[in-house]
DNA sequence: GTAACTACTTACTCAAAGGTAACTACTATA
DNA sequence: TATAGTAGTTACCTTTGAGTAAGTAGTTAC
């Protein structure tokens, strides 16, 4: 394999890496409500209206896994929980905006036409 | 609804129709290798070395109908296929780079520590 | 004591995504 | 006549993702 084809094969892995962390269908929708503020499970479930709690338990905690989101506990009555986006969830601020900038031209080109 | 809640459900709505286009195990690496020069069929399969004939074209299709690529028969003997990005497939580079840039900073901070 | 709020968990089901293997159709070459 | 190269297609199976509905556990207010 020549030296290119190593650089491709690395790109296409850390491509994929990143794929892994914002694929599926709530993982972008938490990110994007967690950088208007830390909140609370059940405020983000107000947030993102038709997600069930199963699937915002279980998506949460593989952004907490992947260190994006942290979660903290209060020992308040009723006990609370707030999530909040950790340094490395706020170095996706510029994938994020590409993400929407592309969205919004994607819409123009084919959605709208 | 307030106006801040119809913003943030646009946003949501963006980010998924981005997400919709580049999900999967197969989009990127295929957007990936077209950004290197226009490819046939064979080629692109021999550039991702472990996807299936079925995938690479039913990914191809799915791509082609998003207009983010452009398949060119041409009456050679035997027949050749020639894929290439659009122009609104060249508009992806920026998102590309930070999917690429965020996927190194993301390997360094988890799967290297 | 019962309803409501906090933050979840569990069991079950269904649909979508992806993989494997074999097959098609055409042409060129040995 | 058989093999290899072009570019796929088809049928079948397994795995993963996501949805529904109900239950848990603790505290507070009525």
């Amino acid at each position: 394999m020549s030296q290119k084809d190593e650089v491709c094969q690395h790109r296409l892995l850390v491509a994929r890496d990143t794929l892994e962390v914002i694929q599926g269908k709530w993982r972008l929708p938490i990110i994007i409500s967690l950088t208007h503020g830390n909140k609370r499970f059940g405020e983000i479930q107000r947030d993102i209206s038709d997600i069930s709690p199963k699937m915002l338990s279980q998506e949460l905690k593989a952004l907490e896994t992947n260190k994006i989101i942290a979660r903290t506990l209060y020992d308040s009555m009723p006990v609370t929980v707030e999530y909040s986006l950790t340094p490395l969830g706020l170095t996706m601020k510029k994938l994020l905006d590409e993400i929407l900038n592309w969205g919004v031209l994607f819409r123009k080109e084919i959605l709208e036409k």
